[in-house]
RNA sequence: GGGCGCGUAGCUCAGUGGUAGAGCACACCCUUCACACGGGUGGGGUCGUAGGUUCAAACCCUACCGCGCCCACCA
């Protein structure tokens, strides 16, 4: 379908300035596509294309892994605008629970003030109130790297539409069983006084000890040892285990322990978690604390509600239920605790061996303090459940995952996943929907009303808990289209497209994405799951704000331009590997992005306008056929890219058809065609099809580069009279082929060009004088090629026709050369008195005339090295041939190009020896 | 402990069974009328190591060495 005119688009043709300024026109065109709807036109008849951002946190700020994520959600957008598809990019921003709240906390920190000196609806419009302030800044700057999205229909996830999805789905999930409230040890985090998941849980290596204890048997007839790497949990011990195979403490099972420091009773147990191997091979248990020694009270027959607690949310110690911990050390932290505990013990005697030890240790991954294993209520989600339709989803190809390493993750993942804790501890986020009576029953309802219907009218309180920020994201391919309503957009723009993410979210919100989308709308929320890798330093070291070396997208995009920094990224994007930033590499293209404007002023300045067609024009010089030819094969390229998400090669394709293509040889190819001499213009039609075909050419560079770089070619668009607008463009169809004379033709003619100009610089010509040269051998088609091109050789390879003429002397026959007008077969020269250099390129062996300058044993030292060249070569190739068990097993289009590979390399080193024997 | 990935030109990386590539950097030359953010030319790699499969291996297999990441309760 046609893109939709626009009548008042301010597009009149203008000249081009002499320097390429970026700032300058980035923000007007960002203005202009999104003031007009052309990130998202109406067309309510073509094919759905959709995609959704990941939403950034509405307090956050554009960082480079953000860049990247836009660039190539952009770039794929962008492309199926163009294929003319009601492409849908949806973007807002998340609520990001932890992380808001700790940015309004510290503001409030930095005032004397805390969270708790407000109600926790004062602080809530605290927290709304810094998000009307400051959250506008991450839209802002997605705008400046050039994302398409549909900002007309921006969302949040606490918009009160979005609000009513999540609790619509915690409530549902309940009924059907898959929610339920649970008391257990979860990852506290005595930080942000929260309960965590265990994705938000790192595991870090810490140098710590190993402390070996004495435990006194209650009947004094001995002791055991136990080791731990914990020492303060001690005061809530409930147990020792041994193994029950270890034959040393076979017979103590069953008999009592008085703990050394509480005086307290506790059983020695026989339990399999006991490694008879480790330490002595018994281990104190403490179910309030350790989520092994948890499952090892359990299965003593300890109940969760009666395992002793140590620790309030802070992890400062408080007496436990039996009140056994003497008072000394109540109220200390953790840290202190461990001290005078270890101190009391080396007191009694307890104390058998301190050794050093690297233990993991968890830490919250916001927080960064340890994490408390600590026994609580909390909200679950049975994720085993929602798990097995994922992993089929991906199994059965529903969901492609790109790069396919990946899927072992995917699988790997939801087979051993374990209950998700999806209640917080916080204020800020989606309040979870459950009331409890007086008595602590539990009602899950949509609203406060309903819930005290189902409590048979007594009074309710809501669950103070508010939940995880993954779970309402995990949402967003649905619930941003309007979900639970059966929306239009619902039933056209799910499931997307593709998914693009980074792999450090795979598990928080792609997993869970596809879990409930499975759950909730019957199929996965997309059909492809692209993962990249990560940002990194020059030097390949993450990124991170302590350590300084962060790349600010934004000065890279001040100092380069948004296309610059885009196309970067996107040529460094190959799958399955983190992008080395490297800021040379954004400076590389940005001097691309200057050639294609130095290109499009040389167009213009010689007539070159906009192309009337999308289909390639009629041509029938050979340059421009070949050119045709040329884009028709970029475009493959880049067609075949785009179907396997390979935005290196797009970059690399089009990069190098603009630059080594069309800059380097059309360009200069037709600058004779393109100038206003009276004979050229004579000739007829040359003209104007050149400049036809050149204007199409080059509004298919614009074409297919815009998703790469849509400003530049925005604007370079405009530099001529259009009907509308590049964004809206149609991807292009050139209805063309390649024609393999016309490629033939000129690869003779640029492999010429470029033969001559290497030797003649090997040789030691001047650059700027043109060199008379006869051509002693080749075929006809190869003159009349010559020929054709005389005057684009002699400009480009500084050339020109000569006859040899012989003069006998005194001292023997002497060559000269007479400047003819045309290429000719000539006949070999003597080589007696040949003093000339000797060119061999391919099939032609052409003899450049000097004023005898030539050095002759630097031109047999030449020639000798390129004949050495093409005897290695040559001689490789036929060994390979002689055998017969290549020529019999291997495929038959090896062989043949083998075959022809070989007669021309032998034929290359004949023609180097008989350049070589005329120099005697 | 399990899983994934990487090791190719000085640097950053493509290539994944048929004679080693790109960009940058480097060297030399060029004030050629679109462009010095340019043009031309060139040097540079026994593709981590050792075996194996194959007519043929940078590419497939095995082991090893080095590096990175993820997951996992070893007190």
């Amino acid at each position: 379908m046609l893109p939709h005119p626009l009548a008042n688009a301010p597009l009149a043709m203008s000249e081009l300035p002499k320097t390429f300024d970026p700032k300058a026109i980035e923000e007007r065109w960002y203005a202009h596509w999104e003031s007009r709807g052309l990130f998202r036109p109406e067309r309510p008849d073509a094919r759905p294309w959709t995609i959704v951002m990941p939403p950034p946190n509405v307090t956050g700020s554009l960082h480079i892994g953000h860049a990247l994520d836009i660039t190539l959600q952009d770039v794929l957008t962008r492309r199926e605008r163009m294929l003319g598809k009601d492409a849908l990019w949806v973007v807002g921003t998340d609520h990001a629970g932890i992380a808001t709240q700790m940015v309004v906390e510290r503001q409030l920190n930095e005032r004397q003030q805390q969270r708790t000196d407000f109600t926790r609806e004062e602080f809530v419009d605290k927290v709304w109130a810094w998000k009307g302030e400051s959250g506008g800044s991450i839209t802002r700057q997605l705008r400046r790297i050039g994302a398409s999205c549909d900002w007309a229909h921006e969302r949040f996830t606490m918009d009160e539409r979005y609000q009513r999805a999540v609790t619509y789905t915690f409530v549902e999930m309940h009924k059907r069983g898959l929610i339920y409230r649970d008391k257990r040890l979860v990852n506290w985090d005595p930080k942000f006084q929260t309960a965590i998941s265990d994705l938000e849980v790192e595991t870090r290596d810490v140098q710590g000890r190993f402390w070996t204890l004495s435990y006194p048997l209650a009947d004094n007839s001995g002791a055991i040892q136990v080791a731990t790497t914990r020492p303060e949990t001690m005061l809530a011990d409930m147990a020792v285990a041994v193994h029950p195979e270890d034959e040393r403490y076979r017979a103590l099972i069953g008999k009592q322990i008085k703990h050394p420091i509480t005086g307290r009773l506790i059983p020695i147990i026989a339990d399999e978690h006991a490694d008879p191997e480790l330490g002595s091979g018994a281990v104190k248990i403490t179910p309030g604390h350790d989520f092994n020694d948890f499952e090892v009270g359990k299965r003593a027959g300890i109940k969760p509600a009666d395992m002793l607690n140590m620790f309030d949310a802070r992890a400062f110690v408080v007496q436990t239920q039996d009140g056994l911990i003497p008072p000394k050390l109540l109220g200390l932290s953790r840290e202190d605790a461990r001290k005078a505990v270890v101190a009391k013990l080396e007191d009694e005697g307890a104390l058998i061996r301190v050794e050093d030890r690297v233990v993991p240790t968890p830490f919250g991954d916001r927080s960064g303090v340890t994490i408390e294993p600590w026994l609580t209520d909390q909200w679950y989600v049975d994720a085993a459940r929602l798990a097995l339709p994922a992993l089929q989803a991906v199994k059965k190809g529903d969901i492609r995952i790109v790069p396919e390493t990946w899927k072992k993750t995917w699988y790997n993942w939801l087979e051993n996943i374990q209950p998700w804790c999806v209640s917080r501890q916080l204020w800020w986020g989606h309040r979870i929907p459950a009331w409890y009576t007086e008595d602590g029953q539990a009602f899950v309802a949509e609203s406060e009303e309903e819930a005290r219907a189902q409590a048979g009218g007594k009074p309710v309180h809501q669950d103070e808990d508010v939940l995880d920020t993954w779970f309402s994201s995990a949402l967003w391919p649905f619930a941003t289209l309007g979900w639970p309503e059966e929306t239009d957009d619902l039933k056209r723009h799910y499931p997307n497209d593709v998914l693009i993410s980074g792999f450090d979210i795979l598990f928080f919100w792609d997993a869970r994405m596809a879990m409930q989308g499975i759950e909730f709308m019957g199929e996965a929320p997309w059909k492809t799951l692209y993962l990249h890798g990560l940002v990194r330093d020059a030097q390949g070291a993450k990124m991170s704000k302590s350590k300084g070396n962060t790349v600010d997208p934004l000065g890279l995009i001040d100092k380069y331009g948004a296309d610059a920094l885009r196309f970067t990224l996107a040529a460094m994007e190959s799958q399955g590997r983190d992008i080395k930033l490297d800021e040379k590499r954004v400076e590389g293209y940005r001097n691309f992005a200057t050639k294609l404007w130095n290109a499009a002023r040389f167009l213009q300045m010689n007539g070159v306008g906009a192309s009337d067609s999308i289909a390639a024009p009629a041509a029938e010089l050979p340059v421009n056929r070949w050119i045709i030819g040329e884009v028709v094969e970029t475009l493959a390229k880049l067609n075949a890219a785009f179907d396997e998400l390979r935005y290196d090669e797009m970059a690399d394709a089009i990069y190098h058809f603009v630059w080594g293509t069309f800059c380097d040889w059309y360009v200069e190819l037709v600058k004779g065609e393109l100038s206003t001499s009276p004979t050229r213009q004579g000739e007829g039609g040359g003209d104007d099809e050149t400049k036809r075909v050149a204007a199409w050419a080059f509004d298919q560079i614009l074409v297919m580069l815009h998703p790469l770089m849509p400003f530049i070619t925005e604007e370079l668009w405009s530099a001529n009279q259009r009907p509308y607008e590049l964004i809206v463009a149609q991807w292009p169809e050139p209805q063309a082929q390649v024609d393999p004379h016309a490629k033939a033709e000129m690869t003779q003619l640029i492999g010429f060009i470029e033969g001559i100009r290497s030797q003649r610089l090997e040789t030691g010509f001047k650059p700027i004088d043109v060199i008379p040269i006869s051509v002693t051998s080749g075929a006809d088609y190869q003159f009349s090629v010559l020929n054709r091109y005389e005057a684009i050789i002699r400009r480009m390879a500084r050339v020109r026709p000569a006859k040899i003429t012989i003069s006998n002397t005194e001292h023997g026959s002497v060559w000269s050369s007479e400047l003819v007008d045309q290429y000719e077969l000539v006949e070999k020269p003597d080589r007696t008195s040949f003093v000339t250099a000797q060119f061999v390129i391919g099939d032609l062996i052409v003899i450049a005339f000097t004023q005898g300058f030539i050095d002759l044993d630097a031109e047999r030292d030449r020639l000798t090295k390129a004949l050495a060249v093409a005897e290695k070569e040559g001689d490789a190739l036929a060994a390979r041939l002689a055998n017969p068990n290549f020529t019999e097993r291997a495929k038959p289009e090896a062989v043949e190009k083998a075959r022809a590979d070989h007669e021309a390399k032998a034929a290359e080193a004949e023609r180097l020896r008989a350049a070589l024997d005329r120099l005697g």
